[in-house]
This record gives C-alpha cells, structure tokens and sequence, in this order.
DNA sequence: TCGAATTTGTCCGCTATCGCACTCTCCGAC
DNA sequence: GTCGGAGAGTGCGATAGCGGACAAATTCGA
C-alpha cells in the first residue's frame, strides 16, 4: 500500500526544515544575508551540519525554499470554479495578499540584493507555472479570440506584475488591506487581459 | 574514550523532552491535570508515541521531569565555597528563588492534588540528596560539637521548610524579592542550624 | 604575502524518532 | 448487557539526524 493522496512529510524533516528557516529568517532581521555564515544558520537552529546539506544545497537554497512561506497559502486555497474570466484566472492572487497581510515575514525587499534576486527568481518561476495553466486552459476554450500576444509574454507579464505589487505591499507596509491590494493589481492588469480577450 | 566531564545529551533527546516538557506545561495551564490525555501532549508536542515512551514510562513521571526546570540552575550556579557554615550548606536556596523570579512556571500548587504530591516528593528526594551531603560534610568537620538531632531528620526538616517557602512564594506570586525570599528561609530556619552547631 | 584559523561541504557508523500495527482497557450510547 | 470508539502502552523495521572526522576553500591578521 503506498501513501495515498496526503504525501505526510517524516515529522522530523519538517521540524528540520522549518528550523533552519526560523533560524535564517531571524538572522536575515539581524544583519545582512551575505554577511550570514551557514554555522550560525545551523547554531541558531539547533540543527546539525549534516542534516543541513541533506535537505538544502547550499544557503542560497535553503532561502530560495522560504518562497513556500508565501506562496503556501496557495495550495490550500480552494481552487476558485466560479466567477468571471479573469476571476479564475488570477484566483492565487488574494490568498497570497490575505496570507501575509500582517504577516511577520520580512521582505525579501528588505535582505539586500543578492536575497532579493534569489527569492525573486524562484517566485517568479513557480508564479509561471501557476498562471501558465491557467492562461493556456483558457485560451484553449476561446480559441480564435486570442490577442496577438504571445502566451508567454502574457504569462511572464502577469507573474511580474504581481510580484511588483506584492513586493512594494510588503516594503512599504502599506496601509492598504489585503483585499484592496488584490484589487490593485487586478486594475493594473485587468485591462490588457480584457484586450486579450481574457 | 569515555566522554569527559561534559555530559552532551544527544540533540534530538534534548528537543524531545523540552517540546514534551512545554507541552506539558501550556496545557496544565489549560486544564486539571487530570484531565490531560498523553495523546494530547503528544499532538501539541508533535512527537510520536514511542519517542514518548522511549523517556517516560507515563505522564506522571513527565511532569515529575519537569523538577529539572525548578532545581537546574543550582547545576550551574557556582557552589559558594566562601561565607559562613550555613552559607555553605544553603547555597542552592538563592539561585532557585532567582531563576523563579518572573518565571513563568505555574505553580506546582496550582496544578491539583495529583500532580502537587508527585512534584512535592521528586523535589523533596533531590533536595534531600542535595543537602544531605552538605550536612554530612560540615558535621564532619565540626564532630563532637553537634547538637542532638539525628542528621536525617535534619535534612528532612531543611528541605521540607525550603519546599514550604518556595511553593508559598509561586502560589501567593507574593511581592518580595528572590534576595527577601530567600532570606526568609534562611531566617526559618537559622535558630535551629546555630542551635544544633551548624 | 604567507601561514593560522575558520568555514564549507562530504562522508560514515550509531541511534533516536518515525509511522504503523497491534492489544488491552475504559467508557458512553443504545 | 454489548457494541463501538478512543486512549494507553508495546513492538518493530525504516530512516532522519547525530557527532565527529576530514579535505578543500576562504578569511584575515601579521
């Protein structure tokens, strides 16, 4: 019998991982990332070196596995069925805002620029893969309406879009609620998607 | 090679047994002790069955556990070697009534019946053992000027009225001083030790 | 610029913890 | 009563994390 559709993590690994994050997180609050030795990640932590490098590459890696305390949420969101068009579309956006509204993370803004570019990158990539299906799934159903732009293009526009808004939310702790941070960038996108028949 | 002076306890039984001992220790907050399941402390603790029982044989001998929390700082206080004869023998008081000042242990009188006697007896037995020593030491050093008092029952008699201001001083969350409270016990009891030559 | 000290990343034998299954006891619903 | 569900303990094979050793890379003061 092989585990079904809840893949359990080993209790050990999450508390391993989930400690070496803590651990970076109150680090990075503390001094710059760069100036961050992978000893003190794993003095603080508590954690020994070999478990360390069993999970995680490198401390580059392990920060890049923090993007899961922000897009997290996402998943356990239930997936939005109803709604208009662009609704279904851009259903990951308000989970995330409402996730970390008042949330205890600190910026990626805020760890300096090799920090920034690493988290960056790796939501990026994942915020690509989300949208991507939902983009192609309808275009599909409307085939024959579709804009001129390229689905990629659309798709990487998208993703930078959110991550321009959800970046300056957080770095400027913004007075604004979650709810109207996602409405925010849906007006910035709302039109061109409605150009592009979307 | 035998491990030298410095008794390092395996990471993982350290964080086992403090996430055990925590748990333990928010939910007698909540509720009678009594009325607490093991399987309760465990999913709080987020710790298995059998890493449980690999270190208590059941929730009484957990909680009686705990009295490493109450008497641990004497292991590390430096053990006065100046000061009078009785500074010598009540040298563990007042780096317990400092550790407790503030602290946010609840009361072992505050947790019923049950789990008060099982508290009350482990630190009894430690004191005990504690004292004991002293006691025989400076009885040694002094032969023939001791007073008539059997030495048993003077150990007994000095842990017992330790316990007895400590647990009045938790409970009653009374206003004085570590230093005040301290000094209250020594002053308990000081007539008696001077009386019997110590 | 050169050594010493520190950090990094890898490896390995040992063991604590995991997850799971199982029995036993207790207890409330019916 | 007795049935079913839940918690208490026990046992076991699998594995994550341990500590400690190590060479290579890096840092840094003399």
């Amino acid at each position: 019998m092989i585990k079904r559709t809840k893949d359990a993590p080993d209790r050990r690994v999450a508390r391993t991982q989930m400690a070496l994050r803590d651990a970076l997180h109150s680090l990075v609050r503390e001094k710059d990332y760069d100036d961050i030795a992978v000893k003190e990640i794993l003095d603080r932590a508590d954690i020994g070196r070999s478990a360390f490098y069993s999970h995680f590459r490198d401390k580059d890696d392990l920060l890049a596995s923090t993007i899961h305390d922000i897009i997290g949420p996402v998943r356990f969101a239930k997936r939005e069925s109803g709604g208009s068009q662009s609704d279904k579309l851009l259903w990951f956006s308000l989970p995330i805002f409402e996730h970390h509204d008042g949330h205890r993370w600190t910026s990626p803004l805020k760890m300096g620029p090799r920090a920034r570019a690493i988290l960056h990158e790796r939501l990026r990539k994942i915020l690509v893969g989300l949208i991507g299906q939902q983009v192609k799934k309808s275009r599909r159903e409307k085939r024959g309406e579709s804009g001129t732009i390229p689905t990629a293009v659309l798709v990487e526009y998208l993703a930078s879009t959110f991550i321009l808004v959800l970046e300056w939310w957080l770095e400027t702790r913004s007075p604004l609620s979650a709810d109207q941070a996602n409405h925010l960038f849906r007006s910035l996108v709302q039109s061109t998607l409605t150009a592009n028949g979307l």
